[in-house]
RNA sequence: GGCGCGGUAGCUCAGUUGGUUAGAGCGAUCGACUCAUAAUCGAUAGGUCGGGAGUUCAAGUCUCCCCCACGCCA
């Protein structure tokens, strides 16, 4: 905090496929959220981007479901995903879209580095064919019957049913699971192969470097890289129409005409490209995104930190990597400046569960985003979210234990503080700081304590310890609850009166602090707590005693409106009951 | 089957490089207060740290075996 330090952040992109429940929003976009929120409170300069992955097999076929072309599908269902993110207060400096032309140029840039710097190779390939459907289709949209038991359902990658994995040419009367049609065959087709094998040991190396990265994080880039034969090759590319079409860099491919990029190698590339979209949609000019991400151009200073659930580690961790890393060692070589950033830390997480059972997108079981902000305010989820978030294990999401911290929480230890004092100001000394009496060995032991839970607050902010932070900072709240509990100021009152002031003058003070301190987790209340005290300076306390004079004597306020209602037993059975099946 | 992450009070979780009587919040019980959203504050109870063996002066913390849950891969 010495300095004003530049933090470039992403969340890991969401599907553009339909709205995302809550284990996918705690896994990556919320804590995303807290930490860029943290950073700008604290003073330094913030890039907060994340977008939709809009590319795909399951986005073609959503758009068909909804008798649309997709990319009206693809704009429409961006808007809606946009909304909802700016419902949960998710502060994205740009929500881009991979389907932005500044994708587009990037991805095909990049790919032409790799194809430069030998890193890209042809594979011949035969896949099925479904002339209905008049496209290739993926393994897993071809289905038949398993040529191990006998299952009739069976997906062309895996049969679901005994688990053997499959060839889609395994199956016996395969037919196509877009359209059902049995009308296939198969075609020799062409697809491109990023040469990660051959990064193996440079990917290992710096993964080995980062000591101080969750051990979730290494330990599953440390089994992609070792396991087995190691790291494989992947193919990057697909028989699709809706991708970007592969070129190298702005010249066509040969042979590889009609095809796109596979959607894992585009999606990582929007982090960048969406730096570029902000850069459009703010009058903004080249130089000013690429400081971010060009350590050529001035994104030597900056730190990059990742969000993502733990099934994106390995892209992100191997993958998109291999992608930077091949760009600018062959750049490197070349001569030639262009430099690309690359992660700095990777916070990863794992998965929340929906009431004993997992979230499902593809089953609809669980809470979606949108069904969230009907019944309650984001900063209910917010907080319960953030502070149970899956770091160490998997975590579980229950309405009692929802009903139970978000009222114990919120309601009783922070609303209720805030209702508590300003009411009793009100009643004895109207609603205005109360300017007699002096600040004595209480209010020093108060101060003290607040800044110590303060620093160890930033500290765990710092190190994007989500669930300590939370503890911290809700000390923090309760330490306000002892402090007017020992001091009672509604007995003072009675013999004197001007110290009840001071106290009061303390208690109301604490709000501001307070609504600063939690804005991270809970920017809601926290602009409303400001809004009745009246305050409009956000500045970080770093200097305690100088953050508790905000309010000074005869400064006014209101009492506001009551923070947070509590959950009701009856509203948590209904909700209980309402989210106890699957969605449509 | 292999690998990974976990298995600590009723519940949710902390426990740094092994070191005095294993901690927090919630819940429970008791008490204090009555300003407040029947809120708050304090105290107490509750754990052979999944099981077993080993290393060590000393192990929740290291080693080995086993059991359970979850995940990834075959």
């Amino acid at each position: 905090m010495d300095g004003m330090a530049r933090i470039l952040i992403t969340s890991a992109i969401p599907y553009i496929n339909g709205i995302k429940h809550l284990g996918n929003l705690v896994g990556s976009q919320l804590p995303a959220d807290l930490y860029a929120r943290f950073q700008r409170d604290i003073g330094n300069e913030v890039m907060f981007l994340c977008a939709t992955d809009e590319h795909g097999t399951p986005a073609e076929l959503a758009a068909a479901k909804a008798e649309q072309p997709v990319a009206d599908f693809c704009a429409e269902m961006h808007a809606v995903q946009a909304k909802i993110a700016k419902g949960f207060g998710l502060s994205f400096d740009h929500f881009g879209r991979s389907s932005s032309a500044q994708n587009h140029a990037l991805t095909q840039h990049f790919a032409g580095k790799l194809a430069d710097a030998g890193l890209i190779r042809e594979v011949e390939d035969r896949q099925i064919y479904s002339n209905a459907d008049q496209r290739f289709l993926p393994d897993r949209y071809v289905e038949g019957t398993c040529p191990n038991c006998g299952f009739e359902k069976a997906r062309g990658d895996q049969c679901e049913e005994c688990t053997k994995q499959l060839d889609p040419t395994d199956l016996i009367n395969p037919r196509s699971a877009i359209s059902g049609s049995t009308d296939l065959e198969v075609r020799a087709t062409k697809h491109l192969f990023l040469c990660q094998s051959q990064m193996k040991d440079e990917l290992d190396a710096w993964i080995n470097s980062k000591s101080d990265w969750p051990v979730l994080t290494t330990s599953i880039a440390k089994k992609w890289l070792h396991d087995g034969d190691g790291l494989q090759d992947r193919g990057i590319t697909r028989d699709l129409d809706w991708g970007i079409p592969v070129k190298k860099g702005d010249g066509d491919w040969p042979g590889m005409e009609g095809k796109v990029f596979y959607v894992w190698f585009d999606a990582p590339i929007e982090y960048i490209a969406a730096a570029g979209e902000w850069a459009e949609a703010n009058g903004k000019a080249e130089a000013d995104w690429q400081r971010w991400w060009r350590t050529d151009k001035g994104a030597d200073d900056v730190k990059y930190v990742q969000f993502m659930g733990k099934d994106n580690v390995p892209f992100h961790t191997l993958s998109f990597p291999a992608t930077i890393l091949g760009t600018n060692s062959h750049n490197e070589k070349a001569g030639i400046p262009e430099r690309w950033k690359l992660v700095d830390h990777l916070k990863s997480f794992n998965y929340l569960n929906y009431d004993g059972g997992q979230f499902s997108t593809s089953q609809g079981r669980g809470i979606f985003m949108d069904q969230a902000l009907e019944i309650l305010p984001a900063d209910y989820w917010r907080w319960w979210l953030l502070s149970h978030a899956p770091e160490s294990s998997d975590a579980e999401f229950t309405w009692e234990n929802f009903q139970q911290s978000v009222n114990k929480d919120l309601a009783d230890v922070l609303g209720n503080f805030v209702s508590r004092i300003t009411k009793f100001c009100r009643s004895k000394f109207g609603e205005e700081v109360p300017s007699a009496g002096e600040y004595g060995p209480d209010e020093e032991a108060l101060i003290a304590e607040l800044t110590t839970r303060i620093r160890a607050y930033e500290a765990h902010m710092e190190a994007m310890e989500v669930r300590k932070s939370a503890q911290e900072l809700r000390a923090i709240w309760v330490a306000g609850n002892e402090y007017l509990q020992a001091t009672a100021p509604w007995s003072t009152f009675k013999t004197d009166p001007d110290k009840a002031a001071a106290q009061v003058r303390l208690g109301l003070n604490l709000i501001p602090l307070y609504a600063v301190l939690s804005a991270p987790f809970i920017p809601g209340a926290a602009d409303k707590m400001l809004a009745a005290m009246g305050v409009q300076d956000r500045s970080w306390p770093k200097d305690v005693t100088a953050a508790l004079s905000k309010m000074p004597a005869g400064h006014g306020f209101t009492v506001p409106d009551v923070l947070f209602a509590k959950i009701t037993d009856e509203q948590r059975e209904d909700w209980q009951a309402r989210f106890a099946g699957t969605r449509d």
